[in-house]
DNA sequence: TATGAATGAGGATTCATTCAT
DNA sequence: AATGAATGAATCCTCATTCAT
C-alpha cells in the first residue's frame, strides 16, 4: 500500500508539471487528478490544498537543484567550470514554470530558505570565480546571482543557446566602452 | 462628459497596471473599478470584457513601444546606439507584467502583429548594428531580438543595472573560449 | 415640441414591439432606445420603467381591442358576424406577443379592469349568440370567452387560417358522439 | 452514492418544473438549487449550464410524448380514438410550459429531430383518420398537426374542458357555412 | 483508502435605472 | 429636453475544498 501510495503521489506531480507547462497556471485541481488517472479525493489525500501541491513542485526541483550546486562545489575543477555545470543542469529543470508559479509573495518559510541556499552556495562559487578571474571584477556576487536567475529562470532556457552564450560571454568579458 | 470619459478610461488603465503589477494577473475586475473609484459597469462601459481590458494594456503599450523604434531608426546615430536607446526606453515600461500578462496564446491579430513589427524593427538594428562592427558576429538577428526580449521583459528591469550592462557586453564581445 | 415628444414616444412603442417580436422578451431598454434612434434617457423620460413601457404596448392594445368590440356590439348585425368581425380584427393585433410579455401576475389594475371588459363584453356577445341560435347550447359564455382567447392569442393566429376555421366551427357544432 | 446522485437529479428536474410553472421563465439557477435543496455547485454537476437544464426538461418530455405516440400508433383501434389518448396524454403534461421555455430558436439538432418525429407521426395518424372517414377532410393533415399543437400547449390544457371538446368537434365536423 | 458528488464563496458579466452634462 | 456615461444589484458559472459512500 505504501508502493500504491507512492505511485499515486509521482503521478500527480508528472500530471501537475506537464499540465501546468502546457496549460498555464490556470489549470484545476480536478484536471489534475484526472490526468493523474485518480479522483480529487486522492489528490487532496496527498496535498492538503493547491498550494501545498505547487509548493511540493517547487520544493522538489529546488532541493534538487541545491543539491546539485552542493556536490558540483566539492568537486575539484575551476569556479567557472562548476558555474557551467549549474547552468547546464537548470536547462534541464522547470524553473521558469516554478518561477512564474510560486515566485510571487507568500513564499513558504521553508521554501524562502531553500532559496536563501541557493542564492548563497551560487554568490560563493561567483566570488571564489572572480578571485580565479574566471569572471569580471565590476559586479558583486549578488549580481551575478540575479544574472543566473535570468538565464536559467527565463522560459524555454537551455544551455547551449547563443542567449545562454551570450549572457556568459557578458560575464567573463570586462566592460566594453560604447563607442 | 467626453472629458469625463477620458479621464476615466485613463485611471482603469492606471489602477489597472498598479493593480496587476503588485498583486498579479489574479486582480479582480471589481477590484479594478474600486481603485479606480469607479462602478463596474463604468469598468465594462469602456472594456467589453475582462480579456480587451488586458489586451488594452498590451496593445498600447507595445504600440508605443513601436513607435518609439520607429522614431530612433530614423535617428543619425550609430545603431549600437540605437539598441541602448530601445533597452533605455524599455527599462521604464511594463514589458515583464504585459509579457506575463498577455503573453500566452491567443494572442489576438492585431497584437500578433504589433509584435512581428517590432521584431522586424529590432532584427534590422541588429543586422545594421553587425554591419557597422557594434556586435558580434556569431549571432542571427532573431537570436539578438530574443536576447533584448530577456533583457528587457523580466521583471524590474532598468537600463543601468548591472544585468543589462552584463547583456549588453556579451552583445558586443567575441565569443571567449572556456579554459 | 410636444409634436416631438409625440413622434419619439411613437417610435420608441413601434422599435419596442418590433424589438420584442422578433427577439423575444429579452431585449433591453437600451436596444430598444437605440432601434428607436434615441438615447436611452430619452426612453425613460417617456416611460418611467420597463414594466411602464411593455405595461403601456399591453394596455394601448387592449384599449384598441375593447373600444373595437364595443363598436361592433352597437352594430345590426347578428352576434355571430360580431364574433368573427372580433376574430378577424385581433388576426391583425399583437395579442400572442402581449400575453407572452404581459400575461403574467401581478397584472395592474387598470389592466385588469380592461382585460375583466373585454371578457364580459365578449361574454355579453357569446349570450345572445346562444340565443340566436349560432353557436352551441352546451358551453358556457365563459368557456366561450376562453376559446376565443386560445384562437386569438396563439402566436401566428390569422382570421382565415385553417386553424381559426376548425375553431369556429368547433362553436357552432353540435357535440359529435365519438364512434 | 449513484443512488443519491439520481434522486438529486430528479428533485432538481421536479423543483425547475415547479418553479418554472410558478414563476416564468426568469427563474435563477440559485433558486432552484435552494428549491431543490442543494447547492448550485450541484446542479451545475448535474447540468453544465442553464440551457442544459431546461433542454432536459424539454427533451425528456418530447421523448415521453413520441414513445406514448408511437405506442398507441400500434394499438388496434380506431386512429379517432388514438388521437384523442394522445390529447389526453397531452393533458398530463407540461407542454406549454416546455414551449415558451424552449420554443424559441436556436432549438438543438436532437430536439429538432424529436419534434420532426412527433409531428410526422401525428400527420400519419391525421392521415389515417381522414381515410376512415373520422376527420374532415378540408384540411391537410400538417393543419391537423398545427391544431393539435394549440390545443395540446395552451396553458392549462386538459383533456375533458370544453375547449377541447370544441376543437375536436371542429375537427370532425365538416365546415358550416356561416349565415 | 479511493472515489467523485456536494458545497458555496467568489469572479465575470449584464442591464435596469439614475444623473451629470 | 436629449444624451449617454455611471452605477451596482443580480445573475450565471467555476473551482477549491469537504465529505459521504
Amino acid at each position: 500500500m505504501r508502493a500504491d501510495a507512492r505511485r499515486n503521489r509521482e503521478r500527480i506531480v508528472t500530471a501537475a508539471l506537464d499540465l501546468f507547462t502546457e496549460r498555464g497556471p490556470g489549470v484545476s485541481m480536478d484536471e489534475i487528478a484526472q490526468a493523474a488517472g485518480l479522483g480529487v479525493g486522492t489528490l487532496y489525500r496527498h496535498f492538503p490544498d493547491r498550494r501545498a501541491l505547487v509548493d511540493d513542485l517547487a520544493t522538489s526541483t529546488l532541493k534538487g537543484l541545491r543539491d546539485h550546486i552542493r556536490a558540483q562545489t566539492s568537486e575539484n575543477v575551476s569556479r567557472w567550470e562548476v558555474l557551467l555545470r549549474v547552468v547546464r543542469y537548470c536547462a534541464g529543470q522547470p524553473l521558469a514554470l516554478i518561477t512564474s508559479l510560486a515566485g510571487s509573495p507568500p513564499v513558504p518559510p521553508f521554501r524562502a530558505e531553500l532559496v536563501r541556499e541557493i542564492d548563497e552556495l551560487l554568490a560563493d562559487i561567483a566570488r571564489q570565480a572572480e578571485q580565479e578571474g574566471s569572471i569580471r571584477r565590476d559586479i558583486t556576487p549578488e549580481q551575478v546571482v540575479d544574472l543566473l536567475n535570468v538565464m536559467v529562470c527565463r522560459p524555454g532556457a537551455r544551455f547551449d543557446d547563443p542567449l545562454t552564450t551570450v549572457m556568459l560571454d557578458g560575464l567573463r568579458a570586462v566592460h566594453i566602452e560604447t563607442p
